[in-house]
RNA sequence: GCUCGGAUGGUGGAAUUGGUAGACACGUUGGACUUAAAAUCCAAUGAUCAGCAACGGUCGUGCGGGUUCAAGUCCCGCUCCGAGUACCA
């Protein structure tokens, strides 16, 4: 009976399902222990080879757990919400859901095909109403908390109304915007219902603020900063300028401390915990206030070296800071308008990476250093940025490269405050080892005790204090999109109002186009059903918003406007959704409790599950989803919603596996430049491909595992060929032509027209694959041949170069593709994919089915095995097991294949070693385990077996073979008892007549044994 | 620039944490079976020198030093590659 994979997988998964074998109980006496992967999101090419690998190693701990006795929870769903269902939707009119309906169902099929042992009765997906019901849920729980810094925790927003109604806000630290003035209590009772609302909001979790974004007017949208190229759309060019915009935020930085310190509580790789760290970025420092001359106002900047504070010349603001406008002298005043407005075209990304060019103006004004009372000209510069820090910087030139830098430019004084330290070049930005000079009272202190002393003396005549700043910022959480959750939030007067829980979900409206409005508005500004009525609590239409008069609606809301708001009414509704990661920083939990639709979680589930185990996905959300989870699951911890502080004990990265494209040349554009000083550009259409070879002349490659050099002579280069071929006939276009500048791009190819040896390219088959291919023009190297460039890039659709695992799976089975990603290598590598090796994993099963049977017939013997046999069986189980719990999958495949070979070399076939076998491969190879199983008279699964247990004495030897070295070079081996102690051995070595060869008759100066290992002759 | 990670045969990768470098697999070569192919099985396979023979010699883990009886592994100094991040005051 050989090994038919197909029929034997597809019995086990309907058995697994008809079973429900993975359902896990949400109360039971085995310990607990919950594995989960990052969900994937449902894209159009389906699951592709790199997709499962994570999915493959959390699988097997998962089941490795369940044969260890514990009550496993491994659910799986979908983080359906997204921009890709939405381009599609716009391209087609097709709706989204249906898009996503349709991918789910393909994703299913390709992972049940895997044989995952994933619990489908939890399933979830972040766009279904019922769950993003909860979404909106948690994030009416952030609008009705504030964050208390005293208790360090948030707290209910209604005690914080209890507070300022009896005390004010002067006992209140919270986190909070920065604009907020002391109000007494009776000053807060006297406050109108509109501005207590205003005034909590700045105190809410989530909030509404302006915030700045990159606003293109021709689009009518707001574009993110890899949409702008050269500081226009990347999308017809249109201009694109930053600007403010209301938008929701989340007060994530209230929580940075948190974030950070909690780092050390769980086990997540070192190098992504580094990454949040650095994106949290904290620094200590000083915020120091400077008074600017002929003005109440002051100037607040944060500065890491308060220290220097003697070598201030100048300040700087941002160009967008808040007072630039206030200080800047009328004489000034055209230059700095300019300025600003010159700067505001252009895009952050531009900004940054244009780093070399100094530019700035002069307000005009002056400001007074706090404690020399010197006057300091206050400049703009856009070297400052307005969002870190206070947007100010004390400029420092002779200790900060970038003052350094400007003030040279601008010819600023460059003052030295540090003892011996040469500043003529650079400026000197060391903090070790120097000695402040020239800085009155901190003169000759060391870089600590200066800025221990500075602050002292800010503090002390209130012009500053030490603090600590985050680079972390506030987290914008509208998106001007249609495929995501919409907010509960209606809007009184221009006041944001929460939709009472019991009315939630609050569901997606339908729209005609997924477009923005004329006006610019998001996609649900097309709704015609998108108002909100407050008697019936329910979605009306529009038009309904201009019938009904609103008298004075305002008068009585009740500041969080949530409960008993006695205002009734028909209000518009918030026209944003949630973005992508709204829905992912909390659906573990939802698995936990997946049908519960009275809370998120049942207390007495999440009580049970707590939190992740084992959480297995790319490092690539270091520092959006896996900050942003940490961040809810902390506040939801302060609410008292969930009993843990964060939501992932373990975290394992998967490397990704990456595809073989194949990219070629094609020119479609020259730029034509006249003698005349005018220019043209042609543009070539069709296009011309031009055959990559020949711009080395030799050529490596590797065919059939051998190594070999591809030679290629000059005038094989077709670039230069068409290049100079085109020129002439330009030449004979244009008289007046002075010179031309080819523009080239890469596109990519269907990599299976391309031989992945010779990098040849199937030309028949390029030019019948798509129009554009068929209608361009070839430049072939002189052997008429077309070649391309091979790269080893991510896997995706648009560069044709996805692998699919069905193909693997119907032609090797599920059980092959699992192993022999396992296979590939260590689990966090990155590592292109091939399938070179994939016969070898899959023979290796062939072999292994064959231990079970006799012609084809399956027999074990029931008779003891050979002492052989239950060494092999035990050190197989040894290192697998510590294998497993080190997330080492590839060395245990390995450790499978040598079990195999031994076991078959031993002809072993007694269920003493056959039996513990398949259990040892089950996590890895379930479907064949399966099936063993029931063969060795078992009527039930596999998966709860229990797991073999290691016995130390089968692998007890009496003897070993001794490497003899000489001079740490290892010569020939010894077989030796173990008992021998090292004076023992020392004598054996010495007595053999292969040391005294090597020794040629002298004398060792000196003989190491340690015994059990080695022994070394130095002589 | 900064932070982190990496470099081992023709290839993917092992190496008990300082103790026989190259496990396991692919590929390649030779052989067996077969009319033939596929499949399967057996043997060889780091480079190099020598040879009738072998438990032969030399070199060998990116480069240069060092520590040690012993270094892929530890220390110092580089080179190259990859990832993240960046005018962060």
């Amino acid at each position: 009976m050989s090994y038919h994979f197909n029929e034997i997988e597809a019995k086990w998964q309907k058995y697994w399902s008809e079973n429900q074998t993975f359902k896990a109980k949400n109360n039971s006496d085995l310990p607990k222990f919950y594995v989960l992967d990052m969900f994937p999101y449902p894209s159009g090419a389906g699951l592709h080879v790199g997709h499962p690998l994570g999915y493959i190693a959390s699988d097997i701990y998962a089941r490795f757990k369940r044969h260890k006795g514990f009550n496993v929870l491994h659910p799986q769903g979908y983080d359906s919400f997204g921009l890709p269902a939405e381009q599609y939707a716009i391209q087609t009119g097709q709706h989204p859901a249906l898009t996503t309906e349709d991918n789910i169902k393909r994703y299913r099929q390709q992972l049940d095909q895997i044989g995952f042992s994933f619990d489908w009765s939890r399933e979830v997906r972040t766009s279904e109403p019922e769950y993003y019901k909860w979404t909106q849920w948690i994030f009416i729980q952030l609008f009705e908390s504030w964050y208390d810094k005293n208790n360090d925790k948030a707290s209910a927003i209604s005690e914080l109304e209890t507070i300022f109604s009896t005390e004010g806000n002067a006992n209140i630290n919270a986190v909070c915007d920065e604009d907020i003035n002391n109000f007494s209590a009776d000053d807060w009772n006297a406050y109108s219902s509109e501005e207590k609302q205003e005034i909590l909001l700045k105190y809410r979790l989530t909030y509404l603020a302006e915030t700045e974004v990159n606003w293109c007017p021709e689009l009518g949208t707001v574009l993110a900063n890899d949409e702008i190229v050269n500081g226009v759309s990347e999308r017809g060019g249109y201009a694109v300028i930053r600007k403010k915009m209301t938008q929701w935020s989340m007060r994530i930085s209230a929580y940075a401390q948190r974030l950070l310190d909690d780092l050390e509580t769980i086990d997540w790789p070192q190098p992504l915990k580094d990454s949040q760290t650095n994106w949290i970025g904290r620094s200590k420092g000083a915020l120091v206030k400077f008074k600017i001359q002929d003005s109440e106002k002051n100037i607040d900047v944060f500065t890491t070296r308060p220290d220097t504070i003697f070598g201030v010349s100048f300040m700087t603001l941002a160009p967008e800071h808040e007072l630039v406008h206030e200080i800047t002298t009328p004489e000034q005043k055209d230059a700095v308008t300019n300025y600003i407005e010159k700067s505001a075209k252009r895009s952050e990304r531009e900004r940054m990476a244009d780093v070399k060019t100094i530019s700035g103006v002069f307000t005009g004004a002056y400001a007074l250093h706090p404690l020399s009372g010197e006057e300091i000209p206050i400049w703009i510069g856009d070297y400052v940025l307005a969002g870190y820090g206070t947007g100010a910087v004390m400029s420092v030139p002779c200790g900060d490269q970038r003052d350094y830098d400007f003030a040279k430019h601008f010819g600023l004084p460059i003052p030295n405050i540090f003892e011996g330290k040469d500043i003529s070049e650079e400026a000197y930005s060391e903090k070790e080892g120097v000695i402040i000079a020239n800085s009155d009272f901190l003169t000759g202190l060391s870089y600590k005790e200066a800025t221990q002393k500075a602050i002292e003396a800010l503090e002390a005549i209130n012009a500053g204090k030490g603090k600590i700043n985050y680079r972390l910022r506030d987290a914008v959480f509208s998106r001007q999109r249609y495929w995501g959750e919409p907010f509960p939030v209606y809007y009184v007067n221009g006041l944001p109002q929460m939709i009472a829980e019991e009315h939630l979900p609050l569901k997606l409206p339908e729209v005609e186009k997924y477009l923005p409005t004329e006006e610019g508005e998001p996609p649900l500004g097309r709704a015609t059903n998108w108002a909100w009525d407050t008697n019936k609590n329910e979605i009306v239409s529009n038009e309904m918003l201009n019938q009904v008069q609103h008298d004075e609606p305002n008068k009585d809301v009740t500041p969080s406007g949530v409960e008993g708001s006695s205002v009734k009414g028909i209000y518009p509704l918030e026209l944003n959704t949630m973005p992508g990661w709204a829905g992912s920083s909390w659906y573990f939990f939802r698995y936990m409790d997946a049908d519960n639709d009275e809370h998120f979680v049942s207390e007495e589930a999440q009580k049970y599950w707590e939190n992740v185990d084992l959480y297995i996905g790319g490092s690539e959300h270091a520092t959006g989803h896996l900050l942003y989870s940490r961040f809810w699951v902390k506040f939801l911890y302060d609410r008292g919603m969930v009993t843990v502080k964060e939501p992932f004990k373990k975290l394992i990265n998967q490397g990704m596996i990456l595809g073989m494209s194949a990219i070629i040349r094609r020119n479609s554009e020259i730029l034509v430049k006249k003698t005349d000083g005018t220019s043209e550009i042609i543009k070539n259409d069709p296009p011309v491909f031009i055959s990559e070879r020949g711009v080395e002349a030799n050529a490596e490659f590797t065919e059939n595992g051998k190594r070999g050099t591809m030679n290629l002579s000059v005038s094989e280069i077709p670039l230069i060929k068409y290049e100079e071929e085109k020129e002439f006939e330009l030449r004979e276009q244009y008289e007046n032509l002075q010179s031309t500048a080819f523009k080239y791009e890469w596109l990519h190819v269907d990599v299976s027209f391309v031989n992945p040896a010779t990098r040849e390219i199937d030309l028949q088959k390029l030019k019948n694959w798509q129009s554009e291919f068929g209608k361009a023009k070839y430049y072939l190297t002189s052997s008429g041949k077309m070649y391309a460039k091979n790269e080893v890039e991510k896997m995706s659709k648009s560069k044709y170069n996805v692998v699919n695992p069905d193909e693997i799976c119907s032609q090797y089975g599920a059980d092959t593709l699992r192993m022999y990603e396992m296979f590939l290598g260590p689990l966090e590598q990155a590592k292109p994919w091939n399938t070179a090796g994939i016969t070898g994993v899959h023979s290796f099963l062939k072999k292994m089915w064959k231990l079970y049977h006799n012609d084809e017939v399956f027999v074990v013997s029931e008779e003891k095995a050979s002492p052989d046999s239950m060494k092999t069986l035990h050190k197989t189980i040894k290192k697998v097991t510590e294998d497993i719990e080190e997330f080492s999958f590839n060395t245990s495949v390995s450790t499978f294949m040598i079990c195999v070979n031994e076991l078959t070399v031993q002809k072993c076939d007694q269920r003493e070693v056959l039996e513990p076998l398949a259990i040892l491969i089950a996590p890895y190879a379930p479907h064949i385990a399966e099936e063993l199983w029931s063969k060795l008279g078992h009527d039930s699964s596999i998966t709860t077996a229990e797991y073999p247990v290691f016995e130390e004495s089968f692998l007890v030897e009496s003897t070993k073979q001794y490497p003899i070295s000489f001079n740490g070079k290892m010569r020939f081996t010894m077989e030796l008892s173990l008992e021998l102690g090292k004076n023992e051995i020392e004598k054996a070595v010495m007595a053999d007549e292969r040391t005294q060869k090597q020794l040629e008759g002298r004398t060792p100066k000196k003989v190491i044994v340690v015994p059990g290992k080695i022994v070394n002759i130095v002589g």
